[in-house]
DNA sequence: GAAAAATTGTGATTCATATCACATTTTTAT
DNA sequence: ATAAAAATGTGATATGAATCACAATTTTTC
């Protein structure tokens, strides 16, 4: 029993839910492991025999597409990595891999269903996470088709800033062939929108550290472009 | 109490969950209203008071973009229509409209929880459909933006056969447009995509009916085009 | 059953973005 | 520290598909 769930920092809405018992079971049946970026954590076409849950670090959920990789979305914690595929199928329909270092708590997947089974608050928050999480990606997906890779980057710089890193600087840990595999766009036609957006006094980049400097104008060239 | 569940023959996988107690609280909280082609049964932005159920017709789930409308999906019997808006946001995040004479019926949202709370048999089924048409609407976004028009059209005309009708022959119930929407194209494209698969043989359209001929060369165009 | 409205077909043109082809810079490994 | 590998910048070109602009059907309505 390396950690215990009741003292975790990290504990999701829906663990929120659970009984001290029930959290101790939590902790007999979770094992909490260490990725380094770039670390593959979960492997599209492979066996899910656990739940994954995202305790700290970022990662990026990405399908192996008919021509490239599509990266579906950028996961930062305290989110549950593999839901869908722990009730659909019970083959991994995507890979999840690291983009910095991240500790993974792996919990069995049995415990996991009983849980449901037997905590109706717990299920309901699973539930509600799953439906957003559902939502989100038709928005997601209306947006990657519809609009022009201006928009598509500035909206994926503004959800870095107003989402993930909660700052208008932040350190862009992926590469710009990830980036365009996020907005579907080449990776030249990311390095050219970010020179673009440089010119434009919208960024300032200075190595891996984008800072946002006029953010009106980037959320414009989001909604219109 | 118009219609009595019990005896209802397109009961969904989780309301066969239910006891004859639970079912008969649903009969007496459910309401079957019926849809003509092109009637609006859920709008986005409005809120969603119940959970709708889809018994019979098809229906397409479509979002506004910021250039357009998107056709989400097409939906067919027995599914229902609003789960991730039931339990995510109050306020519904797609309309929902028939494109052929519907019926469905619209569940009270208090006894819907109720059910899920203390049913777990129920709300197990409920969470593996909801995971498995997240898994779907992964893999369809991969497929919008990373498959060319004629593919797209492909996918789609077989899946229209192979999943909707159960045959190589069926009516086309929504207009080019729709199709357009529904495969990130313009209606212009798509008559002209349509035309070409008549020249080349593989469909024939007689009004608004369409016959696969040569399905082989469609799953072929489907998986590399 | 005629008029109006909606849908479809098809050419010409435009446009955003992919692709190709290198040069240059940065990062990683030995 | 130096070589090798990976990532980035940028021009030229190609291309799929949108848009525009009508004509021709088909469907709906009164």
């Amino acid at each position: 029993m390396e950690n215990k769930c009741a003292f975790c920092d990290y504990k999701s809405a829906a663990a929120r839910k659970l009984s001290n018992e029930e959290i101790d079971k939590l902790s007999a049946n979770c094992l909490t492991v260490r990725f380094k970026k770039g670390d593959s954590i979960i492997r599209q076409g492979t066996y899910s025999t656990n739940v994954a849950y995202l305790k700290s670090g970022l990662v990026k959920i990405h399908i192996d597409g008919p021509y490239h990789v599509q990266v579906v979305r950028i996961i930062k914690p305290s989110s549950y990595l593999g839901l869908p595929t722990t009730f659909g199928d019970k083959i991994n329909q995507y890979s999840v891999t690291s983009i910095e270092e991240s500790e993974v708590c792996f919990i069995d997947i049995s415990l996991f269903r009983k849980l449901l089974a037997t905590n109706p608050d717990f299920s309901n928050q699973i539930l509600i996470e799953l439906c957003k999480s559902e939502l989100e990606s038709y928005q997601k997906c209306v947006n990657r088709t519809q609009k022009q890779t201006r928009g598509k980057l500035a909206d994926v710089l503004l959800d870095f800033a107003d989402n993930i890193y909660h700052s208008d600087s932040f350190p862009l840990l992926i590469n710009q062939e990830d980036i365009g595999n996020l907005v579907d766009a080449s990776r030249e036609s990311v390095s050219r929108v970010l020179s673009e957006f440089v010119k434009d006094g919208i960024l300032k980049i200075s190595g891996r550290n984008i800072e946002i400097i006029n953010k009106n104008s980037l959320r414009q060239i989001s909604a219109k472009g």
